[in-house]
DNA sequence: CTGAAAGCGCTTACAG
DNA sequence: CTGAAAGCGCTTACAG
């Protein structure tokens, strides 16, 4: 079997009869070559099946083609994060750019230099080592959720509106009959879990309803969860309704809360901050915010293309949002009322 | 700020005071320079910073230097491949290679031609039809669990021995008590669930034990779960010790034991066949079988790394093996007798 | 409107 | 043992 060597502009230029050149000007649209010309040359190329030498045009242009996707540590046990991180692969991809992990090094030891052309840094958190030296070098950042103030500005931000989606869940939650509602939070700082908080404290002061608030140990998550709701039903004046933020956790919430003769669904609303699969086959299936993280993946790597082929670096950042919608199911149905479903 | 140039090979070679060549040769080990210019050259790379363009190096030995990765479609949810994602990037780092997630097409779409050096195809089925266009072009494809034979050979495998860990554990629950293993194991068929069920049955067969195998539903994982346990506590004769393949199904098996009065643990053995970090917070503890699959990603690199640096083709495969290790908590104590603990 | 040439940063045959 | 030169595949000033 013959090695077929891959088919390079000069052979498009020589099929065409035309210069490397002017095969080059006429494949990228570029003005100065005649339509004829311009014709004969694409005809050749999809004769010869070309796709210009990514490496070349790299070198040529002085860029890796590479992106930089910085996680949170805790990635690895969350499937939205992978999940995002796959839509970021999808958009690359059709960009000709590739996507690098970046795994945090083992603790204190220096990040591997990597030449990149961007930094997508998801759910930044204030005081992170590992994303001070990956700012150093002065990459155009993207961030996914806010970047904290201390670090530098970024040239473009994704975000969610949390907080809508908090006050909607809450809404919901008071028009099935819930008076006490509760959020169990994530101990660990980030931009998302505080945004839904601030959302949580903001409506409890708007229908003066008491505040309760337990944060959880990522760590020791289930028996940390599993204490919260054993606080938040056992003390009188019970919550009658729980935000749980921490994926996965909030079947911990389901489960302890039959110790204590709560019926899911009923006399006690659940509902989850962060949608995941298996909260649709669960009995009873829960209510979710469903962050759409393949989208949100896909938009943080549209606007780096944008960024990096900006020309006019302009003033501000770019800013866009991706929307997000709270997913009803039975365990938010309320008593005697008819659910919604989905 | 002045924008720092980045330093190149000819900057090296004229602090040096000799040519781009020799400079080459002596950074790259290669015979024909001498000891003393090659010392030079080392300090003068050494003291301007210089790190040789991966662009230019890939361009001139026609390689691209990414290597894709293969996961499963259910890799989304489950942390075992996102950590061995990671596991293979760490890897990747260190070689100056770059890997590249191939997120599955949207159903039916061609895959998106990616120029690349090699595959690593993790947990492959037969069946995919993309991986058969994966493999089409014949790039090196090394496999993470064995390649089903239907596909071309590979030029790696990476394996790690799952029937002995099986075993382990089913010994394991004999010792301490049990007389009626069962295993629930994932409808869709897998290389590693395939292993783990036939060193089953086998064990069965040596220990004239019946056998009770419970296939579940990937969609719908924790309703079918939950059946699955229930058929296995509900009969005569019913199974007193329960493997779960399925990652994190393992808690349903544990939630549903509760309503046949069994306790986990004592006169109900439980184990997993992943490991995860919630199952060492649970109460009880839940033994697993740890995979080491950082480790595993890892190896499946470094096989990749070796298979390009492999001038002389060779005849067979390299294999490697990676050691797994059951894991042992309070979920196999056994009734009455003093626990391992981890 | 088009062609010939230079150059991105590297490696490696080829002369001296 | 060392230097000068060619070339990987591309893009883009620069002449014609």
């Amino acid at each position: 079997m013959p090695v077929k060597r891959p088919v390079t502009l000069q052979d498009v230029a020589d099929l065409a009869g035309v210069s490397r050149g002017a095969a080059s000007f006429a494949l990228t649209d570029r003005t100065g070559v005649s339509a004829a010309t311009r014709e004969r040359v694409r005809a050749a190329a999809a004769e010869l099946g070309y796709r210009p030498n990514p490496t070349a045009r790299n070198l040529r242009a002085a860029r890796t083609g590479i992106i930089v996707v910085y996680l949170p540590s805790i990635a690895t046990t969350l499937g939205y994060y992978t999940e995002a991180a796959f839509g970021m692969v999808d958009e690359a991809l059709e960009a000709g750019l590739l996507v690098t992990l970046l795994p945090r090094p083992a603790n204190g030891r220096p990040l591997p230099r990597i030449d990149a052309d961007g930094i997508i840094a998801i759910d930044p958190v204030p005081g992170d080592p590992v994303l001070e030296q990956l700012l150093a070098p002065g990459l155009p950042v993207v961030s996914g959720e806010a970047m904290p103030a201390e670090y530098r500005a970024v040239a473009g931000e994704v975000r969610s509106d949390h907080a809508a989606a908090a006050r909607e869940l809450l809404d919901h939650f008071a028009e099935h009959g819930a008076r006490a509602p509760a959020i169990i939070v994530p101990e660990m700082f980030s931009g998302w879990s505080d945004e839904i908080t601030q959302a949580y404290r903001d409506w409890c002061a708007e229908h003066g309803a008491r505040e309760r608030i337990e944060a959880v140990a990522v760590e020791g998550l289930t028996d940390s969860t599993i204490a919260a709701t054993r606080k938040l039903l056992g003390e009188t004046d019970p919550a009658d309704a729980i935000i749980s933020l921490t994926e996965g956790s909030v079947l911990n919430v389901i489960t302890s809360a039959t110790e204590y003769g709560r019926t899911v669904g009923e006399d006690l609303l659940v509902a989850a901050a962060v949608d995941s699969p298996a909260l649709r086959y669960t009995e009873p299936s829960i209510t979710a915010i469903d962050l759409h993280p393949r989208t949100f993946g896909r938009e943080c790597m549209r606007v780096m293309r944008e960024v990096l082929d900006d020309r006019s670096p302009g003033e501000g950042a770019r800013r866009r949002d991706v929307p997000i919608d709270v997913v009803f199911r039975d365990s938010t149905r309320g008593r005697g009322r008819a659910g919604e479903r989905v």
